[in-house]
DNA sequence: ATATAAACGAGACGGTACGTCCCGTCTTTCG
DNA sequence: CGAAAGACGGGACGTACCGTCTCGTTTATAT
């Protein structure tokens, strides 16, 4: 049951000026940082005209976050073994991911970008959340298996795990390396699985 | 043992200056938000001329900074009681002051600002870290008593505890209440005293 | 013979913004003179945004002289009479037309100017040495009939009879009128027709 | 023939001070250029703070001229000649005073003063108009000689002799130079002795 | 084929804010 | 007690972007 909307009659719009402009910030953003891009620059570095940025993104919030969605690596593939292990292995893709320039850009463009925007909120699931996520699941299906007690609180239990990753990126009073992984992850597990000592 | 600075020659800083632009500074991020604030707007509502504002401070994130310093309250006045009942007091205070107009702005504030600005560090030590570090000291005083055993990795314990609040402040997946603060505590503790179950 | 220019793409130019900012100069220039005149004041008086005066002109200097070119009175309407008849007229308009607010803020515009500024230039040629070439015209029909020597080393000559309106306006150590428009002719015909006595 | 003004009362301003200001104002003159002086920068370079400046001088242009007018060489040693050889002597000193750095900054500071100044009208008669007042010497003691007639119109006269060297300067449509001079004074002996053919 | 419609680039618009310079004044300390 | 030092309110500078708008052009669908 498709839905039924009659053809646009005039010229669609073009999916190359919407790569070029991507493509142009992405590049303003990875060698200037967030705080220096603007409509303008995209535009004059992208060939493509305002009007037509503006005509895909409302403004150069938005624009950054589609730039750092584009192309965004999923860190979703699970595979099989320990939660201790599984968890080790995401938490430190994450912080590898994270402590890049790219990384620093994606702060910056959250705390920016307006909370109540759809963008926003797409840019914060796909990007900020789906780490988290995929932890939930990981958690939950330890669970199943019996490897550790269904944890009550779960939404607490996640942030503390996810957090700290953001919170040395954004606050950078520590470093955020593999180390820092590692006991992150010890810390997690031992209080999802009680029995053993930290 | 004063130091020996011989006294400045001309005309001292007009405290009574200092004084207006911060307080319009901090009328405008409460009524405006953090990306409202301008030096032009400081200047006009303060009556405050622009290069005296530019004296003072480097850049509106700088003053905004600064506004927010200004009659920061203090949470750091420990009392006598267990480490899960001061624990809990203390990030319930945080939560309660984070959890308005200011604590929003303080979160965008330290995220657009220059990370290697001295205003900056400060900010962070003063606002962010501040709270983090008492907790620091409750949880040193708890080991003395015996309470808990000497927490291995404590600065990443320590980042699980307080980054979960910046995060939910940030990121507005979850509320910040009073609810996720004791939820919070109580998984802390149980890290830190592994007896107890979840 | 027309010129192929492709027809500019963009937005044109608003020459209703351009009149604007023309007539604000001009008001400005004849309420408070060239040394008030600014970009900030024609903006504000114009409705013209700074920005857009930007686009058309270099600096305060530029636009006052635009608008002092503007709508200026052109005094090369020749007619047939004497050598002194007709430079007497002349010399007369020249004089009357100096020698008010308008003549005296286009002197101090031209010594302000940047003197290699192609406006610099056109607003020279235009208001300055008009009158002048238009001298040289009369003096050299006048010739042609026999009614004056070619006269030699004709641009001193000319600067001889033109500078001293231009002197008195600037230095103003004396009167600019018509009696001083008189005499002056009156000498310089002397020079070009050595025969009546001075 | 001393004025007989009472004694001053308090500590007498000091010369240094002056002297110094001046000094400085005379070397942006010529390294800068008038456009580019200012109380400001006599300060910073003289070492003189601003209240000392402002009590000697109401503003830039006056302390421009003041610096101008110090050490201006005086060009009314008169000696014993022709009116011819003479006057081509003195116009050419003139002359190539004038075309320098400070003739050009002798003619922005006449045109930017304030024309009611006190210090302008000193500036003008000191500067400007004080060659043309040797001139008018030039002329009567030559019609004593009995060299000339006594000219009529000695005023206009005058202004036609010394004018044409400020004109060019400020317009700046033809050089000043020696050639100049020469053809200038030429043309005003012909007038002043009519029997000569230009 | 030929309208017609929509998106395109180019570029000017009014507007806001930037950070700097200089003005002329005022307040404080020093010699 | 005047000179020096230096901060003050004020105002203009020239620039960068904002988001909007008018253009003339191009590309597609619908007649």
């Amino acid at each position: 049951m498709s839905q039924d909307i009659p053809k646009p009659r005039g010229r669609p719009p073009s999916k190359i000026a919407r790569r070029k402009a991507l493509a142009a910030a992405y590049d303003i953003l990875m060698a200037d940082g967030f705080g220096r891009i603007s409509i303008d620059a995209v535009a004059a570095r992208s060939g493509v005209s305002k009007p037509t940025i503006y005509r895909n993104w409302a403004n150069a919030s938005e624009i950054a976050m589609a730039a750092l969605m584009e192309g965004h690596p999923d860190l979703a593939d699970r595979q099989h073994g320990s939660l201790h292990h599984e968890l080790n292995r995401q938490i430190k893709d994450i912080v590898q991911a994270f402590a890049t320039t790219r990384g620093r850009q994606i702060a910056l463009a959250l705390a920016a970008a307006d909370p109540d925007s759809e963008m926003t909120r797409a840019f914060r699931n796909r990007i900020v959340l789906s780490g988290r996520e995929a932890g939930r699941q990981l958690l939950e299906e330890a669970a199943l298996r019996g490897e550790i007690q269904e944890p009550s609180d779960i939404e607490v239990m996640l942030d503390m795990i996810y957090a700290p990753i953001f919170y040395r990126l954004l606050v950078g009073h520590l470093p955020l390396d593999t180390g820092f992984a590692e006991a992150l992850v010890a810390k997690a597990v031992a209080i999802l699985n009680p029995g053993t000592t930290t």
